[in-house]
DNA sequence: CTGGTATCGTTGCAATTGCAACAAATGTCA
DNA sequence: TGACATTTGTTGCAATTGCAACGATACCAG
């Protein structure tokens, strides 16, 4: 039964979460989630090129390239050429752009925190080591597509 | 961090198997989810019409309206007018569309044993649990997008 | 009956997507 | 230096998507 598939419980599972937060930046600031993940990556590292928000956030080239582009007609983003390498571009958020988001972040994380807020501090753990498990089967498959520098677990031995 | 948050890491890893397991049945038979979740939900479910797989398997009725409509053309499915109800459409496997099937779940489902195989009996129940728990947050949020009536879950009380 | 309402499947359409091709800039190595 | 490969960001394009509107059928109240 389809309702049994691990792959599709997952997807469902992930779809739904994931419109439904987009009701938030949407609703709120008028973006679509390649222009969010743009968004909260800058919010850490400001100053990057197209490729490395690419790498970073799972999002492939032409989606951040256009991403980047719109954010950047709205005024919420910056666009400045590297000074020594003339290919890349130095991407960073205007303040515009960060108390646009101050303002979308906060329920952003509400929402999150009333998802693990349904799971007891064992499940959450739980949660993370069941998912980086299926992580390292796929990291270990030659066909399933390569994991995000990113999203590589930081916090366990290395 | 984006790697932090836990939709975009929901997120992160459903589109990850999901892209793997379309490789299976993508290469294997050149169809597309939407046309695999049909075509799993018929082999379960013969003779339904299109709002029920709509209702079943997460998609929007012209999602599931194409997809019956090329898995049609392809010899795959077969359209039946209802004899008692002229709106209705009956929609069932051809010989065709069966046989096909049955070379695309084995591998499929072996992939999901290779996903399940990384975790122990525990982990996947507490995977079953937690999605569960996930879903019931948003099963009481008027703003998130109502379940499937079959993703409900079957086994526990009710 | 009959007018209004609901349901079913399909279609239109604008927007998004994924992938490949591309020009420009840089790196490499003889 | 100069030919060639690599990298970066963008663009083209075909296919898919989501949503709303649609015609057709069935239901229902008076």
């Amino acid at each position: 039964m389809l309702a049994e598939f691990l792959p599709y419980r997952i997807a469902v599972l992930s779809e739904r979460i994931s419109r439904r937060l987009s009701l938030i930046y949407g609703a709120e600031a008028g973006i679509s989630m390649a222009e969010w993940r743009v968004m909260v990556h800058l919010a850490r590292c400001q100053e990057v090129s197209v490729r490395e928000i690419h790498d970073c956030v799972n999002l492939d080239k032409p989606r951040v390239s256009r991403a980047v582009s719109r954010l950047t007609e709205a005024g919420l983003v910056a666009k400045t050429g590297s000074a020594t390498d003339q290919r890349l571009l130095s991407i960073s958020l205007t303040e515009e752009g960060q108390s646009l988001l101050a303002r979308i972040l906060p329920p952003a994380r509400a929402y999150e925190r009333r998802l693990l807020h349904a799971l007891s501090p064992e499940e959450q753990a739980m949660l993370s080591t069941i998912m980086e498990k299926l992580h390292r089967v796929m990291d270990t498959d030659p066909d399933a597509r390569p994991r995000s520098r990113l999203d590589l677990p930081r916090d366990a031995a290395e």
